[in-house]
RNA sequence: GGGCUUAUAGCUCAGUUGGGCAGAGCGCACGCCUGAUAAGCGUGAGGGCGGUGGUUCAAAUCCACCUAAGCCCA
């Protein structure tokens, strides 16, 4: 009885317990166990401390820790360590420090709703330390949530901005600006709520109907640069009387027109689009337009303030609009933000004569004492009775509240201390020119950004941050010396910026500490804490000089896009200010994380992804092969359908590795491996695939390249290896005898090839990469592949010489694989080794073919192949092969004779059976 | 409204300084194999390069404008 399995058994079949299905979220957090048990991070970086590394410091920016991580985060991570993993493969030292951001209003508010507590009744002390043990809670959920994603780095040991070193040489760094001359004080406008005193951010303001008063008012012109005659007017609307005051300039657009209208209350100038709303409104008639004017014109034109001896000249900005009243701007900068920006552009004082209860000041004049509610009346009164009132109405429209007291709130002027963008503007410029930013184009948004932006305003008016480190004397002189701020650095140092509100003044300043101005000696502290962009700003030195196995700069920042404002810029900002020189060699920046059709994700289009999500249903490698997969200097898109393609590349290339396995178990490198110049042809040309591939990864891993990475492994497997070489190989791997040197020969290429492509995938694969790894036949090997180093390949695989033959070879096989289908297509044959091919062709190319000497029938996968000289480029005939089929390799020839009990057997496996 | 960016087959990506009928892999369709088998092999159909208008002997590649999307700002 002949059956099928009776030479099966004679065959070397792949044999592996390497699995087929990775069922990564399941097995994957094994592996995770097994790393941290074995304390593979950190004998990586003992590793290579003792080999002598150069260093590659990439500075992690730090996260802000009071959410779940989202997919953004999640890829942000792990690009970070692709990074990290390819460094460190590439041979050098590449300790990862990761980091929180922990302080700033989002805590205080979560803190305040998440934990219920009742702000009121708490203190400062209290207060920060609930926000504390919030942050806290959050940097170990984010951490777990990153460790899952096969992110190696000092978990045990992060830097947060609430530690009590990094709260000390934040404080340090503020010195540092303040000897440099950069921190000074001024007054600038922010929410503000008379009743409850102080100031709002503008996440604890909440919109709601509100009826104002709406007064047109005409403002005198006294000088209209021969342009417009003295004596006609501005009209500005506005819905707050009370800041007309502080009123002192009105905007227009330059690039509007403006009329000058002849009506029964003088000649107004009007935003020309606006003017039949403007005078439907106030009900005048327009007799003549005596004049048009573009806005740019009215550029410093003088007028005179209707209730004040001072003028209000005429300045122009962007930010005026058509959208309601006469396209003139009431400008008062110690009242709006935008009146505040423009200010600064035209020099004007931030005037502010409104007191913390919301009444006018001393400066106000007669309106001295009088709170605002009655201000608009008094000041709607005052206008109607010096003429300057041309309508009085009220309106019901949507304007701010305090979320507490609910009541409406203000835009007041306060002093805020501010870092001087201007005192070292240049400064950041000229060391943006050296820093690498990639993307390229990332240089040009950063510098438009530096070159365009005002001084920064570091004071917030909070309590869950690093305290500005200045005192006031009683005389009111403001006490920010380098002795002072390193009294204060150092007590943080031991304490945390907790001592800021634990201790008084005089137990923060040095012992016998007095006002260099008159001599007191009792102080009162700063109740501002610091911009939390100013916590982060500085943790290239909180955390760079600090941490003795990091240095500064850094060699790499990378972060998303958004950053070129935000943390880029502040660390910049503060390195420059502080040490005059960039914290970073190189910045890196990535997109935005879309949906399938390339739209931002939002909760009310359904439509996020998260990471978590991803790792239950596919697995963290399959997370981090589509982060590998796409190009990130643009948006990078993520949906099912992608994540279900990713799968089908991952299985490729780990069915690709899995073969390879099954077919080395019996391969013993030390004993079996072939030397290069004994190697069969065909494997010479796989390893010089092999050269190549590698050669452009390595490249493109040191490029931060990861996507091409991604598409040429795959495509190696998929076409080199799948497509031809693994498929031709089969025959010999399992028919020929074991220990035969074609065999061992097509195994040491194999071999080779599995190493390489391990190491090469290592960095973004993590998990499969280390599961091959262990399935590898080597001994003494390291203990797991993210232990090992890119050697470098054997320079004699790298044989071009064998390019041009080959190449030549597969595009013939082409054409037979087209001729094989076609006959295919006819039933004429159905595996391909039923199939006697015929390739006619011109006498040069037979004669190529003709070296292959007896390997075409192999390399084709076919039983038997002709070559007729012809005068046709190539034409290739199928027919079917004659002759017997082989019992144990399935190939047909004329060879095959009968065995002994009747078993059909060609002579190279009648060969092999003997033996 | 401003600064920067992106836009090539259903999907993910290649397409050097403008130059040969625009490529790859995946997916899909069809077929083969059943000794990689919840695998493997082959063949094939898919786009005219976001749109419009220019420059040029020649443009996916250069210029202008527009559209859609993204980040930041106002």
């Amino acid at each position: 009885m002949s059956t099928k399995t009776d030479y099966q058994d004679t065959l070397q079949l792949p044999k592996t317990d390497f699995p087929m299905r990775a069922n990564l979220p399941n097995r994957e957090p094994g592996m995770l166990k097994n790393w941290e048990e074995k304390n593979y991070y950190q004998k990586l970086q003992e590793k290579q401390i003792a080999e002598g590394r150069p260093t590659f410091i990439l500075h992690d920016g730090p996260p802000y820790a009071n959410g779940n991580i989202h997919i953004g985060t999640a890829l942000n991570k792990v690009l970070k360590d692709f990074v990290l993993r390819s460094r460190s493969m590439d041979g050098y030292h590449t300790p990862y420090v990761p980091g929180w951001d922990t302080h700033g209003l989002p805590i205080e508010l979560r803190a305040i709703k998440d934990l219920g507590v009742n702000r009121e009744k708490m203190s400062n002390l209290e207060f920060r330390q609930k926000c504390a043990e919030y942050a806290k809670k959050f940097v170990e959920i984010q951490k777990e949530e990153f460790k899952r994603l096969g992110i190696w780095g000092e978990w045990d040991n992060p830097y947060l901005t609430l530690h009590p070193e990094y709260e000390a040489r934040q404080i340090e760094i503020f010195g540092q600006m303040v000897k440099n001359g950069y921190i000074y004080k001024d007054l600038k406008p922010v929410y503000w709520c008379p009743d409850c005193e102080t100031a709002l951010a503008e996440a604890e303001i909440e919109y709601g109907n509100h009826r104002s008063p709406s007064i047109y008012v005409k403002f005198a012109v006294k000088d209209g640069l021969g342009i417009l005659p003295n004596g006609s007017f501005f009209v500005i609307w506005t819905t707050t009387p009370w800041t007309i005051p502080a009123n002192l300039a009105i905007s227009v657009h330059p690039d509007y027109t403006y009329v000058l209208v002849e009506t029964e209350k003088g000649d107004l100038v009007i935003a020309k689009d606006l003017l039949d709303s403007f005078l439907n409104d106030v009900g005048l008639t327009a007799h003549t337009i005596k004049a048009e004017i573009s806005g740019a014109k009215l550029d410093g034109m003088i007028c005179q303030h209707p209730l004040f001896d001072r003028n209000s000249i005429v300045i122009v900005g962007d930010h005026v609009t058509l959208e309601a009243g006469t396209g003139c701007v009431h400008t008062a900068p110690g009242h709006g933000q935008e009146d505040y920006v423009i200010g600064l552009k035209y020099n004007l004082p931030v005037f502010s004569p409104v007191d913390s209860k919301g009444r006018f000041t001393e400066e106000a004049g007669k309106y001295a004492g009088v709170k605002l509610a009655e201000g608009n009346k008094l000041v709607t009164q005052d206008l109607d009775e010096v003429g300057a009132l041309l309508k009085l109405d009220f309106i019901e429209h949507s304007y701010p509240h305090c979320w507490r007291c609910k009541d409406p709130i203000i835009f007041r002027a306060t002093e805020q201390w501010f870092a001087s963008l201007d005192g070292f503007r240049k400064a950041m410029l000229d060391a943006i020119e050296e820093v690498q930013w990639v993307p390229k184009w990332g240089i040009e948004r950063i510098r438009n950004m530096v070159a365009d932006r005002s001084d920064w305003c570091i004071s917030r008016q909070r309590v869950w941050g690093v305290p500005i480190p200045i005192f006031y004397c009683e005389c009111g002189e403001a006490i920010l010396s380098e002795e002072t701020i390193q009294s204060v650095a150092d007590i943080f140092r031991k304490e945390g910026s907790n001592a800021w509100y634990a201790r008084e003044a005089s137990e923060l300043l040095p012992d016998g500490f007095t006002c260099p101005k008159c001599g007191g000696t009792t102080f009162t502290k700063e109740n501002d804490i610091m911009d939390v962009w100013f916590d982060s700003g500085v943790s290239h030195s909180a955390v760079l000089h600090q941490r003795t196995n990091l240095s500064w700069p850094a060699d790499l920042y990378l972060e998303g896009s958004d950053q070129h404002r935000g943390w880029f810029q502040s660390s910049l900002a503060t390195s420059i200010a502080a040490f005059n020189k960039p914290p970073y060699k190189a910045v890196l920046t990535h997109g935005f994380v879309v949906d399938g059709e390339g739209r931002k994700m939002s909760k009310s289009l359904g439509n996020v992804v998260e990471p978590e999500q991803v790792t239950k249903q596919y697995g963290a490698d399959i997370l981090r092969l589509w982060v590998a997969s796409a190009d990130y200097r643009g948006d990078i898109r993520v949906s099912n359908e992608i994540l279900k393609q990713l799968s089908d590349g991952y299985r490729r290339i780990r069915n690709t590795a899995r073969f390879i396995l099954g077919n080395i178990s019996d391969f013993d490198p030390e004993t079996h491996s072939v030397k290069y110049e004994d190697l069969t042809e065909l494997d010479k040309w796989a390893l010089l695939r092999l050269t190549k591939l590698s050669t452009r990864v390595r490249e493109a891993y040191r490029n931060y390249d990861f996507h091409v990475m991604y598409h040429d492994v795959h495509q190696f497997c998929a076409v080199d290896l799948g497509g031809f070489y693994l498929d031709v190989l089969k025959d010999r791997l399992y028919c020929d005898e074991q220990d035969s040197p074609r065999r061992r020969s097509a195994q040491t290429a194999m071999f080779i090839i599995l190493n390489e492509l391990v190491k090469l995938i290592a960095p973004v694969l993590v998990f499969t990469a280390d599961e091959i790894w262990q399935a590898i036949p080597l001994k003494d090997k390291e203990e797991s592949v993210h232990l090992t180093t890119w050697d470098a390949l054997p320079a004699e695989f790298n044989n071009v010489s064998l390019e041009a033959k080959w190449n030549q070879l597969l595009e013939i096989r082409k054409s037979v694989a087209r001729a094989l289908e076609d006959a295919r297509n006819q039933k004429k044959i159905g595996s391909s080794n039923e199939a006697t091919v015929t390739i006619k062709a011109k006498e040069n190319l037979i004669e190529q073919l003709s070296s292959f000497a007896g390997e075409l029938e192999i390399l084709f996968i076919v039983s038997k192949v002709n070559l007729v000289v012809s005068e046709k480029e190539i034409e290739v005939e199928v027919d079917v092969a004659s002759g017997e089929k082989c019992e144990r390799c399935w190939r047909i020839s004329e060879d095959v004779t009968a065995a002994e009990d009747s078993h059909q057997l060609c002579p190279r496996c009648t060969d092999v059976l003997s033996n």
